[in-house]
DNA sequence: AAATTAACCGAAACCGGTTTTGGTAATTCA
DNA sequence: TGAATTACCAAAACCGGTTTCGGTTAATTT
């Protein structure tokens, strides 16, 4: 059925180890030979089995992405993107990629163990960095070669790749501080995972830089949907001491925080301010258009799958750590204040006091339009 | 540094053959030497090499999903559940799912050959079918075993797995009929595939049931974004015949009208109805919600799975095609007709002309309110 | 012209498994 | 008790490639 190296050999009456040395390259084959090989390959449509290369190279030409998708909310954006700039980098050494999904943090460990061990894959790309990343434990333990997408400890020892959270936070919270805003919360996400304490760091360094001693922050971690940060952001914007401007880690939560302050007939951008990070496509067009940092999810695959070749391929080769930036899009959910804390809390109140009133009014003018 | 089998053989002091017939299961294996070699693979950490298994099976145990990433808006919502599901499913058989990425159509097919060839993969699923697939033709010529997400063409002839498209927009329109509306418009998706007409036949079906010759159609192609829908409806809205209702392919562009109902100052599932098509996250918490077809891409890549398992393991097995309905998530983008078309086009006329006016009650309302 | 050297290619070993073949020892049957 | 099975396992062949080794022929050097 499939042409095999030796149908190839037959064919050209030579001997299969001359048509392996003709299609790899060798000197010792002669010009014409080479010529006539390649030309019978391209008539036959011969490849080598990449199985059968395998086994003697002891390479899969694979590499490993692991998914876990219970942690449905943060990965679905960042994908599609991602995968492609994997494939696209791997793909220029022969390499593919081999997607798995885990249900269960063990089962994610226990596939990482046995696609190496059984060769299915040569190296992996690890992303969403956890603290202690038990992934990282296990595959050192195997000489596994890999990339992180993300940061965690112990960095020098790794290849990784990433953005400058920390750097997108510190200017996102000094672009609020300069907008006049004293009172912010931050909405971290998931709480294990790496990048959550660097966006807050980047968050605390952009206060202490600052400080005069009048700015107050608000911490809450775990906020990873529309509805988290909806619920979180009424709750808060409720209170007594109302944040005038929120840093959500996640564009999702920032969205939520958006439709919690349109829901209590504020101007987002006006009245209270919001920040977000990752520039999912949904933040564009939301009203209004969610200031965010936009992270160019296919250079990351990119880079990361660069990275995973040089370690695969030039032994001896030094780990590379690579941070970049994210471009921080000015839209439109964030300005200057426009009210201090208190003040807001005393026009929320109002608001809420007026809103039947406001309904009423409303609702006569629809009347009015009707006809 | 990696075990092999030799190794095993050598440590337990018997022959490889032997300790890969116990490990496979042959009866010619006394049960304590069984016993003995899993014990030993099992402290030694041993697993058979894929590569190595698959030169002499000739299978490489993976299945091959090759994505165009330029179409971008309609494969991002679907991918994670979808791609856990095809992996959840033929994980059980051992098999890994080997994700590439093409840049354009060309490289698509090429991609698919080269796979196969390679034998990188054993296998396709191929997603968005297309009419007259070019990548089933070519797979078709290497006897690759394949199965559609989607239909086709010459159905019989192959496994596949689809939503009962036409059955949703059935009655999906049967629904909108009976809430009155007599003027539709489908905003179809992208033009190629062969979801797009089965979707707008789905649509005809419904009114052709119906029809006393009062209903009035309006059919669109390629709105695949917010953005496309948002345009599409803006214009439609301010002719001289809107519709009253939108069916659109596509959840993304359903979002988009809605978006361009409240641009108006109309309000979605009073004034004007709406219903998608995909149940993205994002639907739920619109305002209103939509109403939409839930489909469940992780069954719909597990179904997949398994056909294409059966298709690669099960020698003379007969192709199988599926067809399962989507759920409809009754919400609030829909609802009984108000207006009829002219008495549509009327308001929003008036609407417009009040528009200036409204406003500035508005921000008189906004100003009592302040204080 | 003889001795080297270079060019070229066939043969064989090898990679890590699977599967077939064949042989020995133990067991069962006549 | 001898013959026929049966149970078990070692050895070898094989899968489809790659790579090493060695030999033949032609070209070059002395």
């Amino acid at each position: 059925m499939k042409i095999t190296i030796q149908d190839l050999a037959d064919h050209l009456g030579i001997s299969k180890g001359t048509v392996s040395r003709a299609l790899r390259g060798y000197a010792d084959v002669s010009a014409s030979t080479v010529e006539r090989v390649q030309q019978a390959a391209k008539e036959l449509g011969y490849q080598p089995s990449a199985v059968a290369q395998g086994i003697k190279t002891g390479l899969a030409r694979s590499v490993g992405l692991i998914l876990l998708p219970k942690s449905r909310a943060a990965s679905r954006p960042f994908l599609m993107q991602f995968i492609n700039g994997i494939s696209t980098s791997i793909a220029k050494h022969g390499y593919t990629l081999t997607v798995a999904t885990a249900q269960s943090d063990a089962e994610m460990l226990e596939l990482h163990r046995d696609l190496f061990v059984q060769r299915k894959v040569d190296g992996f790309i690890l992303p969403r960095t956890m603290h202690n990343d038990p992934r990282i434990q296990i595959l050192d333990q195997l000489k596994a070669p890999l990339v992180l997408y993300g940061q965690t400890e112990n960095l020098t020892q790794y290849s990784w790749f990433d953005i400058n959270q920390v750097e997108c936070f510190r200017r996102a919270t000094t672009r609020l501080l300069d907008f006049g805003h004293r009172h912010l919360a931050f909405l971290g996400g998931d709480a294990p995972l790496f990048y959550n304490s660097l966006r807050r760091k980047g968050v605390e360094f952009g206060i202490r830089e600052f400080d005069r001693g009048e700015v107050q922050l608000q911490v809450f971690e775990n906020i990873t949907t529309v509805v988290d940060g909806l619920g979180c952001a009424l709750r808060l914007l409720q209170s007594s001491q109302p944040p005038t401007s929120f840093l959500c880690a996640l564009d999702l939560s920032a969205l939520g925080v958006i439709r919690a302050i349109k829901q209590l007939e504020l101007i987002p951008g006006e009245h209270v301010s919001v920040i977000g990070y990752e520039g999912i496509p949904e933040g564009e067009f939301s009203e209004p258009s969610l200031t965010t940092f936009e992270v160019d999810q296919y250079e990351a695959g990119f880079q990361c799958g660069v990275k995973l070749m040089q370690l695969i391929h030039e032994k001896g080769v030094k780990v590379t750590g690579t941070l970049t930036m994210a471009v921080l899009l000015e839209r439109g959910s964030d300005g200057p204040v426009r009210f201090n804390s208190s003040e807001l809390a005393t026009f929320i109140r109002n608001r809420k006091r007026l809103l039947s009133s406001q309904e009423k009014l409303h609702r006569m003018t629809e009347k009015s339009l009707r006809n």
